[in-house]
DNA sequence: CAGATACTGACACTGAGTCTCGATTGCGAC
DNA sequence: GTCGCAATCGAGACTCAGTGTCAGTATCTG
């Protein structure tokens, strides 16, 4: 797990110009707790001091400031993750819901080809991968 | 344009034992007419006389047949598509809001690597591009 | 420690999707 | 043809996700 911690994210706020508010500590403390992926109303309601509109005001500052992302369920709903800073993609259990992060630098080489073949210039993308993990794997068989 | 004719979908759907109700052909002519990819609403309001559930049951069995996908904007809102039945990714372009289909057999092997490298084993995956289409790129350069 | 202003919370609102249930209707059988 | 009935539909209330507003509060700088 190279989870961000709480207190290294405060850091980066500051160091940002964001002010170090309780209500942000708060957030990020109910966040580490929550597991591997969260919804916006999990937090909503782990955080009850909170208000709804901060959580999500927070939600956008921290995805903007590379802390957390986001994670497109199989369903197409959108769930959150505390993450490392570097780019990566997701790995979704179907069977435990488990979310694990994976990088792949020969995604990167395929995405050059797309370009080429269509013209088309790629500044960002998704890759989310649904299936069974290796825990859930071993256990059913 | 390899876009699947409402013509084509209405035999798809009595092939497999669906009824040819009203309500359905006048979605699929809708959705022919929205353009490349549309939101929920934007059916709902493109054919009043349907129910809204009814709009979203037949998206979702349109998508359970294959024949429409959903695409996942680049703010992480979902929109849909009549889209050919084989696999396929998008690249959506952040200036015209164009969505292109593209496949890429590399990108089959990179999952293989993947599955070996962690154990998980892929059953699905999204792959969504955002950036700007070779069109965008011309004009604005 | 004071003031400018970034931030917050309450709340109403939009948009996306689901559920229920009584009313229709497509279509295979006869 | 027309009958029957399961598949389907529409209305509308409801949930969940996210946004906008605005007066009040609290952080950090000076």
């Amino acid at each position: 797990m190279s989870q961000v911690s709480p207190d290294a994210i405060e850091r980066l706020l500051s160091r940002r110009g964001y002010r170090l508010t309780a209500p942000r500590r708060n957030l990020l403390e109910v966040m580490a707790s929550l597991g591997d992926h969260f919804s916006a109303d999990a937090v909503v309601g782990a955080a009850p001091e909170v208000g709804r509109a901060t959580v999500f005001r927070t939600l956008r500052l921290l995805q903007d400031l590379g802390v957390v992302c986001q994670v497109v369920l199989d369903d197409g709903t959108l769930a959150y993750r505390l993450a490392p800073e570097e780019h990566h993609h997701h790995a979704l259990c179907v069977e435990c819901g488990s979310v694990e992060d994976f990088s792949s630098p020969a995604l990167e080489s395929v995405l050059r080809e797309v370009e080429e073949a269509t013209g088309f210039s790629v500044e960002a993308h998704r890759l989310e991968l649904y299936g069974r993990c290796a825990a859930c794997r071993a256990a059913s068989n």
